[in-house]
DNA sequence: CAAGGCTGGATTGTTGACAATCCAGCCTTG
DNA sequence: CAAGGCTGGATTGTCAACAATCCAGCCTTG
């Protein structure tokens, strides 16, 4: 098996840039390289095996996303992020979900709407196996709130969330390792959005999941002085 | 006077490809290259006297705003936007300003509020003596969302709305010729959000923006069926 | 005459080489 | 011995040529 040409051959259909876009992506996300990590050139385009053009049209579009941060003839390092810009992220999450929240009570269809409320009992099951751990929890949080935001049914707001802010807060996540630990309370909000959505009540929706963020941004903030 | 080589000599910091990439989007903002323009690189490389290299560098970052879409193998054209899109976007506007406008209540200095607050009379007394042209207004309505918009001290937030949603909103006004046709109300409601602010009450300031904005969508959805 | 395949031209994707810029470390100098 | 300038090496910025892909229009064919 060549280590990691494998994967690059399912995706074979975009460009190189595009591949190597996802993968340099991948690598700061998940913590393959740390914040702060100096990134030449040259040695990225020979990891990659690609030359440095399409290199760095990656680099570029991973600025734009606030994933590297690069100085004009000095180079680029991948983002290192302190507490502060993580709960400046909290404040736009809190007002961008909670807009999606209310087009997700309006606009969700009835399948969406089930299928919802189906992954919400899985996680409460989970809970009941495992009290306070929330491995799964962390990562079905991010589930949950990825299916409102695609119930809005508004691409902008979709493309914003997805493609814009939620690289950040998993990369956070990664670098903080932090565990979400206030778990069974967070699934509380979550059915209470849920049952807000059911009853179409957008205003409701909204305003539940804007509190469930805010206390999660306060939440940072008491752990983070 | 050598064409346009004159503005280009007085940003000499950053890289070519940067200088590319703010010409670029001035054109494609300002109207100068029409919504749905095939965009050859061999002929705007040419046209503003680069290589295709940092060319393709200013294209990706501009793809990654939504002001270009692009094809792989085919080609780049302006994005042509619909009617649906900017609805779209007037939503995430009025979830991010609203934000904005709570933010800027909380943490504007005095004297940023003094100031917007002076600006609010100069469109107020333009607004005297050209009853309903509102060409300055419609700028000065920009300027006064810029001001609220800084004036939260939330970095993550102004480059969100500056750098990411109003290119695409000015876009659209120069595409539609979108003349604000309810100055009056606007500035009133303006003058408003601005006495929220000044009594640093949020939640108010909040409401109003959204509601301002909301508006503004309204007036959008009932111009195109 | 309509439908489908094919070919040539043009455009995009990629590459490796060349030029400009920066910086660490040495050397000079007061 | 400290401060400041300089140089060599390395890295980034830019370019022009090469390869891969697509598509319009022609040609064949039923």
């Amino acid at each position: 098996m060549s280590d990691s040409a494998q994967d690059t051959a399912l995706q074979d259909s975009r460009t190189l840039a595009d591949r190597v876009f996802s993968r340099l992506q991948d690598d700061i996300v998940l913590g393959a390289l740390p914040p702060g990590t100096k990134l030449g050139e040259t040695e990225l385009a020979a990891r990659y095996g690609v030359s440095r053009g399409p290199l760095r049209e990656a680099i570029r579009r991973l600025e734009s996303r606030k994933l590297l941060e690069r100085v004009p003839h000095v180079g680029t390092r991948v983002a290192s992020l302190k507490a502060s810009d993580l709960i400046e992220i909290y404040r736009v999450r809190e007002a961008l979900e909670g807009m999606a929240a209310r087009l997700a009570a309006e606009n969700m269809t009835d399948d969406d709407v089930a299928s919802l409320r189906e992954l919400l009992s899985r996680h409460e099951q989970q809970q009941d196996l495992k009290e306070d751990t929330a491995y799964f929890q962390r990562e079905g949080d991010l589930d949950f709130h990825y299916r409102i935001i695609q119930g809005s049914h508004n691409r902008t707001l979709i493309d914003l969330l997805i493609g814009e802010i939620y690289h950040l807060v998993r990369m956070y996540r990664y670098q903080f390792s932090m565990t979400a630990n206030r778990p069974q309370k967070a699934l509380a909000e979550h059915r209470r959005i849920i049952e807000a959505i059911e009853s179409r009540d957008g205003e409701m929706a909204e305003l539940l999941m804007r509190r469930h963020i805010s206390r999660a941004r306060e939440n940072i903030e008491a752990n983070n002085p």
